[in-house]
Order: C-alpha cells, then structure tokens, then sequence
DNA sequence: CACATTAATCGATAATCGACGATGTTCGAA
DNA sequence: TTCGAACATCGTCGATTATCGATTAATGTG
C-alpha cells in the first residue's frame, strides 16, 4: 500500500463535512480515544466491525482533516491532527465533551 | 396534513444523530437563522430548492430534536427548539460560530 | 526464503440520503 | 363554495454510504 496516505489541505475542509464526519458512534468512539493527543493503533480501538469497515471510517475522519495517518512498517498510528484542533476548537472540546457526557450517562 | 408535527423526545437524540443532522450546508443555514430564538417562515430562508425538498431538511432537523414547527393555518413556523438548546448549548453555540466564521471568510 | 501480520484498497451489495414532482390537506380569500 | 396558497408527505431517481470478503502491499519473523 502506499506509505504516504491522502490527507486533505485543512483549508479545504468545510464545517458541514466535519459535522458529517463526526456524526455517526463509531467515528465518535475514534475521536473520543485520539482526543488526548497520542498515537493510537488499532488496538486501541475495540470496535467488533471488519477490519476494512474501520479502514473506512478511518478514511473518513481522515478526508474530513480531523485525523493524521502515519505509517510505520506494517502498523498504522492515528492521531488528532493538530491542524484540526486548530481551525476547530471549540467544536471538537464541546463535541468530545457532549460524547462523555452521553457515555456516562 | 396533521396539524399537530411529531417532534421526538428530546432524551431519545443521540449526539451522533445530532451532528449528523448539521452536516448540511442547507441545515446549517436554517439552523443560523433561527439561532436567534424567534420563530420563522420560509421566506425567511432563501433556499433555491424545491419547496418538498426544503421540507425534507426541515424534518431531518425536526427528527434530531432541534427544531420546533408549529403550524398556524397554511403557515408554518420553526424555531430553535429550547430543550435542544438546553441539552446541547455548548456544541449548538461552537458549530453556529463556526459556521459564522466560515460564511464570513 | 517462506510465512504470518498489519492494514489499505477493490468490488459487491444493501441501505440511506438528497433531490424532485405529484398529491393531498388545511386554511384564507374571492 | 370554489379557488389558490402553504406546506407535509409519498414515490421515485440517482448518488452516496456502510458493510463485508477478497486481494494486495509492505514488513516482520521463523
């Protein structure tokens, strides 16, 4: 596979894209975990999907600009992308905060 | 058609179903018209759209909670939904500033 | 080198979504 | 009472999305 993934220009990004991006429980689940700003594997993540579903949802956070890919041999590490974080803020702390809430409940 | 809309329970929306909903271009414009509080007509959303597909819209935001319709002869009138605003203050007030800042650009 | 691991990508399928026109209902006006 | 305006809903369409299994690529490991 290509050791170089897509990763969109932020700029390029529009808010109903994040918005539909982030609104749906899996991809939710992905953001809560990266939200502390490490690297995660995959095994970090316990969603019980095929392994090419998640890919996909990956993708999607991805294409969105909310997530950074990294390749290091045959693992994969994703992060926040700091770009994100930057351009949007408040959306992501009041969503990650809405999203505990709502597990906690 | 029935005069009296189904609007969900409010504790039934999830957060995933929420943001889903604001994913739009056409959703999030209606959703910074009636920010303000104050009930509206179609005529105060200038959408080049058919007049069912509007409707659609409408009912998806109804359907995530986030919307109130009250029918008043032939008119309908929709506003911010208060127990939306209520439940979901932070993430509302973060996506209608952002989606000020963006339009603004 | 052969083989297992990790994960993206491809191809298929089913479900959902956005858009539209047509229809039906309610109401106000002539 | 008949007409038109406003708007929800229905049926349909094409496009997108979610899911999966199979494939492929890269890299470890025996």
């Amino acid at each position: 596979m290509p050791r170089e993934l897509a990763h969109p220009d932020i700029e390029a990004v529009t808010l109903a894209k994040v918005l539909s991006a982030l609104g749906d429980p899996v991809r939710l689940h992905v953001m809560s975990i990266i939200a502390d700003g490490n690297e995660h594997t995959r095994k970090d993540f316990d969603v019980r999907l095929a392994q090419s579903t998640f890919s996909h949802h990956i993708k999607v956070l991805r294409d969105a600009g909310l997530l950074l890919q990294r390749m290091e041999g045959t693992r994969c590490y994703v992060s926040l992308r700091d770009e994100a974080r930057d351009r949007f803020a408040a959306v992501l702390d009041s969503v990650l905060a809405a999203d505990r809430a709502e597990r906690a409940k």
